[in-house]
DNA sequence: GTGAAAGCGCTAACAA
DNA sequence: TTGTTAGCGCTTTCAC
């Protein structure tokens, strides 16, 4: 069925189907109850690939993912629902961990005639920021996780540096002066602020910074283990706290120091950032930082609209405050 | 840049320029080169919403969810990849857990001309059974988690008769007679199947089912909490095992043991079934039966495409085993 | 091997 | 209020 044959059943033009199919004015009511009748009886669905094609509007938003783990669940809920609702459906992409290619998604998009992209990002490369710029100029795009300096982009990220903040804060006035600290990954730009956040809270406080306090991690819950595993081994006096860069690693810091025997929060406390869905299910549940990920799909997908509506509007990048949940993985010193 | 302008700067028909696009012969090699020269310095991308409406192939998989959890991660990891790799794109849809959204999602992903559809239902009606009915007859579809029995379509199931034999084997094995079971929702028509798997393993071995051991769930942790408190204030003796239904209500099981002061798995053993990712990471690491989700995902979508290449092929239920998973939360009794 | 031309199913400007 | 018609950017016959 298409709108020819609609418009032949009911003796209209396809012009007057178009019409009563968009809810358009200029067709007599009478008319109108007709062609909707046949369009009900013959079940017509409008082919929305042609209906993209004529208008040069696809009512695609497309979506760009390094890889698909807990951390994105919410926030890609949170994204889908509002362009459903909007009538706009979602083409999503993964780049299966394979920061390469995050590029050819993106070109993916691009040709799908998508008409905003929000883009999560996993690891910038200058190659990706030109290509970004590009795209940026005929289709608009939104940043997550991570933004381009130097460009004009819109973008909606964590107050990362203020969240970490809060975390020391929290753990310096329990009275924990060695916090050990587990890093984010190198290339997350964003990971960078909250280790600043640590040096700084650690230095104004005039507390040693060590650096076998210190490990790295890839976000992941294994690395968070191995993490607190070098921790352990390379120092000679056990910190009292340690702060993770994300949920994860917390708990995969938590699971190496319970197989150890050593307990949380009574020997040493353990805190996170993100507060992803587990966090409260947790066992200690876990203290972290609260990033409200629904809050967040749903502010980017707003913003996007707006750039959508309006191409010449002025980049803003949204800074979404995190706030302390307390729980019960780290305890007061005296 | 569209295919004219290309064909103009490179002195060539469209025609031409579409072949080369597409990688077709009956071009000579010398002019090909040209051809591909200009695409290159022209960074022409072909228009995918116009080759679909012209070639009657839009080259997108549909995807349909009933609301993004932890569950589906690594499924729609494995369909994305899949997809992305063959160089189909995905769109997806999400209902919010409105189940009466499944049905205009559907009906979203049909008039976007999507080759096929992958359905992970949530609820099952009998409105929805006839619009499956229908569009199967012209877009392959895919169910995951629930079939329809009456229908001839394709399905992927985990074995859940099975994989609840093998964990119900398993309590009785360590000695375990007082068995609770915490039930899936109702809506979920394999649910019902390991609740079966627990009756007659219970009535082989000649166990008393007690009606206060069985509880409900909407598969939320926090319904698995909710259930569990149930179980003991209304048994006057307690179970020395319970099986539930999937993770989520295990880890929400053992939430409400442990702040009664009660240890898992030394006062009471409890299993999961699925096998999410935090199952290894949970405290005390979760005793469960494995779904390989990515596999479950990966087999889903080779079967959508043999549909799709070959549509007179009789429906085929795809029964995917499930294994026993061996960790902390079940211990023997003696 | 190459190009002209006819669609794909729809929207939207214009005429009537 | 209604219909005619010219595209949208591509693929795909069919001639040459």
């Amino acid at each position: 069925m298409k709108i020819k044959d609609i418009a032949k059943l009911a003796g209209v033009s396809i012009a007057t189907v178009s019409r009563v199919v968009n809810d358009k004015p200029g067709v007599r009511d009478e008319v109108r109850e007709k062609v909707k009748e046949v369009i009900k009886e013959h079940e017509y669905k409008p082919n929305l690939i042609a209906r993209g094609l004529s208008s040069k509007k696809s009512n695609i938003i497309g979506l760009l993912l390094p890889k698909f783990t807990a951390y994105y669940t919410e926030q890609v809920d949170a994204i889908i629902n509002y362009c459903n609702q909007k009538g706009y459906r979602v083409m999503i992409t993964s780049s299966v961990g394979r920061f390469e290619g995050e590029l050819e998604n993106l070109n993916m998009l691009y040709k799908s005639q998508v008409e905003g992209i929000l883009y999560f990002v996993g690891k910038m490369t200058k190659e990706k920021k030109e290509s970004i710029e590009k795209i940026n100029k005929e289709i608009p795009i939104v940043l997550l996780d991570q933004a381009i300096e130097e460009l004009s982009i819109p973008a909606v990220l964590p107050d990362n540096y203020g969240g970490a903040v809060k975390a020391m804060n929290y753990l310096v006035n329990l009275g924990h002066e060695k916090i050990a600290f587990i890093k984010a990954p190198y290339y997350d730009l964003e990971g960078e602020k909250r280790y600043r956040a640590y040096q700084d809270i650690m230095k104004r406080n005039d507390f040693e910074i060590k650096e076998c306090y210190i490990q790295g991690s890839d976000y992941s819950i294994e690395s968070g283990y191995k993490a607190m595993e070098n921790i352990l081994s390379k120092s000679d006096q056990l910190p009292t706290a340690v702060l993770a860069s994300n949920d994860g690693t917390a708990i995969g810091a938590i699971n190496y120091l319970k197989e150890k025997g050593i307990e949380v929060p009574e020997d040493i406390s353990v805190m996170g950032i993100d507060d992803i869905e587990i966090a409260k299910h947790f066992i200690p549940k876990l203290t972290t930082v609260k990033q409200d990920l629904y809050y967040v799909g749903d502010e980017a997908i707003k913003l996007l609209f707006e750039y959508i509506d309006n191409k010449d509007l002025k980049a803003k990048k949204l800074i979404v405050e995190q706030e302390l949940v307390i729980r019960d993985s780290v305890k007061e010193i005296r």
